[in-house]
DNA sequence: GTCGTCTGTGTAAACGATTACAAGAACGAT
DNA sequence: ATCGTTCTTGTAATCGTTTACACAGACGAC
């Protein structure tokens, strides 16, 4: 037996099916009426199909969040904010992943013509001008959580990465570390480049020069480990323990207690990345050549996500705002869907530090 | 100007609707005919509207995937898994998060007779009647990775908490262990019960008995830190360290350097935790009062999430095989959508440990 | 008593696709 | 030439809702 319709309930309940609709959806009904129905409803546990109803109404009460990879923490931070504000506004949340690559994306903004749901919020890791088009023709609102050009005309919410790569140089400069290598994400990608020029642009401004600078093949924890590794071996430092052992705690009593910044750590004192993952990563690789976080060399991510207080040391990151994100990027497609004629708003949210024990 | 439908496509091409459904879905056609209906649909940029296509067809080609903290590791490895099966299978999937209240979920599962997909994978962490039972009524067709009675009647994979908490204490036997403590989420959840009877035998087994045992409010880090305070100050032990200047490493060297295991473990030499999250919180505290993991105190987790790579020392978990339960999970999923009748199955698959530093 | 609201309910037409069925065209066999 | 296949295409019904419209009864005002 399958599901009931909404023509079982009316004839059970002896009433039109329009009748039922209507105490459905809160229209006016007589007592007698809303209860016949109520009652014919709760006795075939009719519930009312979402599909047909969405057909009807060109509405699907859905909302869609799409990121690239769900193993990044900062998404969850992300998706967390726009839960809570679309559900508020009484939308269904429902996340899909893209993958890394741009085709991917470009397909999904495609599919959503299909239907699937009244808006989408897309965290874009790559962007060219096939998945910037097909976000002004999708026809049905998009917001992006990232960084597109202004002549795309799409609302957009964005980090200020510059203004980041500023705070953690200065931090690092505050706290007398002068040598520091950057740790970067592909540069193909949209944050890799933002990211590589504030960093460049953070240096110049306080008149340093990087000591070093690797690109990771991917924003994860084992690509920056092993750009870590590239870094490291760039900088000359081989691995102090055997591998039998494995890598000391970052903090752990390798290389002499006394010594100052820079004293092990083969030319630099200082790294930042352009992600928690690969700052973590980073560490890792620290830890198995026996050098010191903080001691030996500082430690700087971006993201501050949820990774950071749980990694060891507790990570010193960069506060890009992703729950404000989120939260904005949530409202903006709310707004739109509300008003699809209103001009795009591109918000950028205003990073902050949190200072944890590897700076 | 609106979406074009397959009416405006079939006028633009001159056919009938009916015709340019059927190229659009393959069926045979002339050349001619599927050639017009081709330029026809590049030409409007015509998608089909899959709302009205599946009230036709009765089939969403979506799956929805549920957890309850998106937050949560082991779900991402999960996550992946059950993506990768569903669509090589032609399915979309789409996760959403219930949090972890049973009420909710009984809503998600209950809401699904709505029509948002056509299977549900669903990893609850409480279960009650009520949920068992909206998942029985549910028509379409769920499987429930966790651990669901048997008399449900219902796909289950599950994972083997028992032997798994058996391989960790085996393995902390191994290692010299003996004086293990307990550090366990809500034991009003399904993982917790079955995490806390699964210990008490395995500690049983080996004729151990347990100094301490503690429960965390969540499966999470804060949580797992809040509940190493509960610990170590049950045990007596103070923080060492002044709170200003924070917490040490792990591996440092606080403590006598050539303490044995338990030299300053306050009457502990090893801690198991039922997750990995609550883990990383233990190691944190543990820390913060200037405890050397491993060499005061074995650290064991469980999930072996990617989380237990990332930590630092590297955690030593127990693998309860989330990736497989995921790949199986999607597998039982899209047997039972090909046939309803089958008999439901239970798979239970085993764990194994990956033994890293923290032991 | 008649007329004009006003309310509540029912009938039927959408929404945009798929598909059963019928009808026409083409073609070979008789 | 006629008939029967086969193949292609079109017409219209259908999926399960919502909602415009019509209609009937109640009610107050004149």
């Amino acid at each position: 037996m399958s599901r009931p319709t909404i023509a079982a309930v009316a004839r059970a309940a002896g009433v039109s099916v329009a009748s039922v609709s209507r105490v459905l959806n809160g229209l006016p009904a007589t007592e007698e009426m809303a209860e016949r129905v109520q009652r014919a409803v709760a006795e075939l546990g009719y519930v009312p199909d979402s599909r047909a109803r969405s057909l009807k109404v060109g509405r699907t009460f859905q909302l869609t969040l799409a990121v690239a990879d769900v193993g990044n923490p900062v998404y969850v931070t992300m998706m967390r904010a726009v839960e809570e504000v679309v559900s508020a506004a009484g939308y269904r949340l429902v996340v899909t992943t893209t993958g890394p690559d741009v085709v991917d994306e470009v397909a999904l903004v495609r599919g959503m013509a299909r239907g699937y749901a009244d808006g989408l919020v897309i965290s874009p890791l790559r962007v060219d001008d096939d998945l910037i088009k097909s976000i002004q023709e999708c026809d049905v609102p998009v917001v992006v959580a990232g960084n597109v050009p202004a002549r795309a005309g799409v609302d957009t919410v964005r980090a200020n990465s510059p203004k980041g790569m500023l705070l953690a140089v200065e931090h690092l400069l505050t706290t007398q570390r002068h040598k520091v290598a950057f740790v970067n994400g592909p540069v193909d990608t949209v944050p890799g480049t933002a990211r590589s020029k504030g960093f460049t642009d953070a240096m110049k401004a306080n008149s340093l020069n990087p000591v070093a600078q690797v690109e990771a093949d991917d924003f994860t924890f084992a690509a920056g480990r092993e750009a870590g590794r590239r870094l490291l071996d760039q900088l000359g430092l081989e691995t102090t323990q055997p591998s039998a052992e494995g890598a000391r705690a970052p903090g752990g009593e390798a290389s002499s207690p006394s010594s100052f910044p820079a004293a092990g750590g083969g030319g630099i004192d200082a790294v930042i990345a352009a992600n928690d993952l690969l700052a973590v990563g980073v560490m890792h690789e620290l830890a198995a050549r026996g050098l010191r976080v903080p001691d030996d060399v500082a430690v700087i991510g971006m993201d501050d996500s949820e990774l950071a207080e749980q990694s060891f040391p507790p990570l010193t990151s960069v506060n890009l705002g992703s729950a404000e994100r989120g939260r904005r990027a949530a409202e903006l497609l709310l707004a739109r869907i509300e008003d699809d004629t209103r001009t795009p708003r591109r918000i950028v949210v205003q990073p902050s530090l949190s200072v944890r024990r590897s700076s």
